[in-house]
DNA sequence: GCGCCAAAAATTGGCGCCAATTTATTGATT
DNA sequence: AATCAATAAATTGGCGCCAATTTTTGGCGC
């Protein structure tokens, strides 16, 4: 750095050889299994807002080096799943009041545009999938929480996925793991996430190709959701990292 | 790391003490000088999609050490403004057609809820800060197309501001720059982003208090933008990130 | 017993170094 | 002369070390 070259303006460029990465191996840090640990982790309510997430005790539990933790945890913060604060680390982001609304009021805007355009591009292969996650919805065990939660999550990501826009979807995304840290924040402890019936009730409304009712139904859902949460402010910790990102490790391999 | 300790359960806990990091030294990577410089530049349109972001180059220009560098260069790639490709390196984010076309999909969206949610709230500090903008895109050079394009952005901002909702007002800002970048590689050369009067249409009809006619005058207005550009591929080269740079450093110092 | 102050431990932040990979240059071959 | 292969240069990726800050621990006085 800093060489004491004498300018050397490059030369006339002689020929550019492709120095665009067109379309090439695009791998995102969202695949990081950290990543998706700590995710996973948040959607499922196993870290709960405020948790600290320690350097060293991550890439511990994760069997892997520190600076790979700091680099998924900046990703996480990025995204706002992730508070960090300088010289005192990282801890699951915990919304305020205010922010917690303002994602409740989003998903209505959003998720109502979505299922309206699920609706207009439903097609053979939407319809078997939508079938198939109602299905899975209808049996699951309904003890095992953390799938329910799983299941619930990705309800209203299946819809976003029907509308078939890949920016609406990863906005869809946000919010999701945006209302999980929202409703962990401010719950009456015990309820769920979801009402049980409202996804199968839309779910057929967007079979039907009933776009009035689909768009009724998803913002009564979600009103119904915001409902369920109250100023409030609980305190919890969190700790034995190493034994939850373990089971969800082994339960990623088992294929959960 | 992997200390022989016996396994010291840790204590009962005696006080949690307030581990809780309530409302502290809240600094976001969003204020980094790097980010805020390569946002601007990607926002003037000075950095072109596909325009490499070599680190030594980048952590000379801003005068700062690499590893502040790879970190502003990560945020950018988590929110998809930058495209970081294994052991090659940061790039200005170039989207495919088809993402550019959902970025206007969710633009229509979010912006015509925004500015409903803006015309409902609408107050009097509100009012003000709309006339001031409005004068000040008025009044502009328009022969200083950097200004010219920063203004254009911010109009759209400042609807996400008066909506009040912090969350649609992030999800705003990135779209905004999503769409600078989609324009950029998709344009025909020449044009400006947003037709010149567009923008006092919608503020006029905003301080109406038109909801209706806002949110036609907004939906017709992005419609508009999406239909200047076309699926082609433009390439070109950018380099000389010093200069950019430090001209970019030199007018947020002056006040621009 | 409670609170304040100082020392120790733990944690994060950052820099330098070096290996791994890619990119550019050079030289040989058809 | 153009293509391809081998070498050299440049760039990114990652690990270890150490400084800076915070959190805990221990001790003292009120």
């Amino acid at each position: 750095m800093k060489r004491s070259r004498p300018l050397k303006r490059k030369t006339k460029r002689p020929e550019p050889k492709r120095p665009e990465p067109e379309a090439v191996d695009l791998r995102s840090i969202d695949d990081d299994p950290v990543v998706q640990g700590i995710l996973t982790a948040i959607s499922q309510k196993r870290l709960k807002p405020g948790a600290k997430l320690g350097e060293d005790k991550l890439a511990a539990a994760f069997g892997t080096t520190r600076i790979h933790i700091r680099q998924a945890l900046a990703h996480l913060a990025s995204r706002k799943v992730v508070m960090q604060i300088p010289n005192r680390g990282a801890f699951v982001y915990r919304p305020s009041w205010e922010e917690a609304q303002d994602v409740f009021a989003a998903r209505r805007i959003i998720e109502t545009a979505t299922v309206a355009a699920a609706i207009d591009r439903l097609d053979k292969t939407g319809k078997a999938a939508l079938k198939a996650h109602m299905e899975l919805e209808a049996k699951h065990d309904r003890n095992d929480r953390w799938a329910s939660l799983s299941l619930t999550a990705e309800f209203h990501i299946l819809v976003a996925k029907l509308a078939g826009n890949k920016v609406l979807l990863d906005m869809s995304r946000e919010l999701m793991l945006r209302t999980s840290l929202a409703i962990a924040t401010f719950e009456q402890p015990g309820e769920p996430d979801c009402s049980p019936d409202a996804h199968p009730d839309i779910g057929a409304l967007i079979l039907a190709r009933d776009k009035t009712g689909a768009i009724h139904a998803m913002r009564h859902h979600i009103e119904e959701m915001e409902q369920r949460i109250r100023p409030s402010e609980g305190e919890d910790e969190v700790d034995e990292l190493t034994a939850i990102f373990q089971e969800i490790g082994a339960r990623a391999r088992a294929g959960g």
